[in-house]
DNA sequence: ATGGTCGAAGGTCGA
């Protein structure tokens, strides 16, 4: 059976501890990176996260705000919780397995900023300070290029290619799919030679999202999605992924999250 | 063209 790593943007992880816990024992998910818990670490529901036979825990959160977190079924360790565009920002948390059948990968769990309204720098430091995030990733991508054994999963804030979005054309000067950051987000997967692994299992052009805003009065009747949450990998990890999902119903379950979890699975 | 909804914190901000 392969190993199942699931990625999602859980916008409070105390809220929806529930929803957790649906998501893995209804999918299998052996690997949990979750993005947005807004919990400080010693807030954070461990004993339900126990409960789900996750032995192995690693946590950067703060008060309020983003927060990161990855769950395991395998041992691993934290090796950094790096920190990015001056800030300290909980938004990043990477752990090695030391068992199983990630032993030897690194698993990078991130959360980038979203960047505000406004898609100019000058006037939105929101915007200029993703553009310096995505900037400063593209530097960390380039320095791990010729690494292997290595994924990168989380809620990067960027739908890059036209089937990632509802409307191309409408969302080129909307905050996620500007020309600037989906050229950022390209010159930052080719310089860690990342391969996209849900576009290698669902290729261009078929549509795929994992986030629809919270506005829409009927999100599945409009489906004005976006594909912001990804799972990438080095290509020796690439080639051994068989399948991906992309749990659009649970963008339907009670008080869901805005964001639905993207699971890869990889023998 | 506009405004629409969430969550955490808590006397608004970030998404």
């Amino acid at each position: 059976m392969p190993l199942r790593l699931a990625t999602w943007n859980i916008n409070s992880v105390r809220l929806r501890i529930g929803l957790v816990e649906k998501l893995v024992r209804e999918h299998r998910i052996d690997v949990l990176c979750l993005q947005e818990t807004k919990c400080p670490d010693d807030k954070f529901p461990m004993s339900d996260v126990r409960k789900l036979g996750f032995e192995h825990v690693a946590l950067h959160g703060q008060k309020g705000y983003h927060g990161v977190a990855t769950f395991s079924r395998f041992p691993f360790v934290t090796t950094a919780r790096e920190r990015f565009a001056d800030k300290d920002d909980a938004r990043h948390l990477a752990t090695t397995f030391a068992a199983g059948p990630l032993e030897g990968v690194t698993v990078h769990n991130f959360y980038v900023p979203a960047g505000g309204d406004e898609p100019d720098p000058i006037v939105n430091p929101k915007f200029a300070h993703k553009l310096q995030f995505l900037s400063e990733l593209t530097d960390w991508s380039t320095r791990i290029a010729d690494t292997g054994r290595r994924i990168m999963v989380g809620d990067l804030n960027i739908a890059p290619d036209p089937s990632d979005v509802w409307n191309h054309k409408q969302l080129l000067k909307i905050v996620s799919h500007t020309p600037v950051e989906t050229e950022g987000l390209d010159a930052m997967r080719e310089a860690g030679r990342w391969v996209d692994t849900v576009r290698s299992h669902v290729p261009h052009p078929e549509k795929l999202y994992s986030w629809w805003s919270y506005r829409a009065a009927d999100w599945e009747a409009v489906d004005r999605g976006r594909r912001l949450d990804h799972i990438w990998a080095s290509a020796d990890v690439a080639a051994r992924t068989t399948g991906v999902e992309t749990l659009r119903f649970a963008r339907s379950w009670e008080r869901p999250s805005d964001h639905v979890p993207v699971i890869v699975d990889i023998v």
